[in-house]
DNA sequence: GAGTGGTAGTATCCATTAGATACTGGAAAA
DNA sequence: TTTTCCAGTATCTAATGGATACTACCACTC
């Protein structure tokens, strides 16, 4: 390794994985094949607002990146299956703490949104001085 | 509460929270400013080829969730100090392991990346039948 | 036997978004 | 005196995302 990982500059690698981490598609897409495995309607179902481009998009990027498996059935009509590879099970693990995270916190979330509309400071009156 | 928090439809609240912490701009922030506090040139030089629009944008954002706190000080310049709030770095322990992650599978990622577009099947030439 | 719906996508176009660039205004450094 | 820095905003353009239509084949309904 010739330098030690980055991902503040802009041509690490890390920092390139790390986007990809940091989409919304691809981090819902994880979530569900954590458990099993789905063909791409079914994931379109699933995510709700996800458009055919971004799904078979997002889908491609994650097997190129060797995070899920697609497995193609000569069935008439075709059926396509995906699944998570094992490093990609590693992943969904780490990811899925981000939703159990929003669902624990939402609540604080979206006080701390009604707060900040109402168009003051968030937590005190503090604009401190130097 | 009135339904349980399911961040696969996209009206769900817990996936707007979702949308938010997966994007890559909030992720890096979120993990920079884990463990210190930091102005906003600071921050742009920190993550680099990020705009000053999108560094404006992401912060107001995060403080609109109650992720960060902003506190400016009547300086001349003006000085502004980015942290996080207690709510933050909870979700920033959770992000944190993302940069983990990527920084501990990024040779298998790229392995997989370079076999991909070699042209081939990423692991076993199986295309199953049924 | 015509129409509808399902399979897994691709192609195209347009709206939204991200990014590049220039600008603010006052002070300090070169 | 020109440049630099502070923390942004304003504007314009390039890239991206999303809506829609289409493929080709088959099953099922009417």
């Amino acid at each position: 390794m010739l330098q030690r990982p980055d991902p503040f500059n802009a041509q690490c690698p890390t920092r390139r994985v790390l986007d990809r981490i940091g989409d919304k598609w691809a981090v819902l897409i994880l979530i569900l094949l954590e458990h099993e495995t789905l063909r791409f309607n079914e994931l379109r179902r699933r995510i709700q607002a996800i458009s055919q481009k971004m799904l078979s998009q997002t889908l491609k990027s994650l097997e190129r990146d060797g995070l899920i498996r697609r497995e193609a059935f000569p069935t008439v009509p075709v059926t396509v299956e995906y699944s998570l590879t094992e490093l990609g099970r590693t992943l969904a693990v780490t990811v899925d703490s981000l939703r159990i995270w929003a669902e624990t916190h939402i609540g604080t979330v979206e006080a701390a949104q009604r707060r900040y509309d109402r168009g003051a400071e968030p937590d005190l009156a503090e604009t401190a001085s130097r």
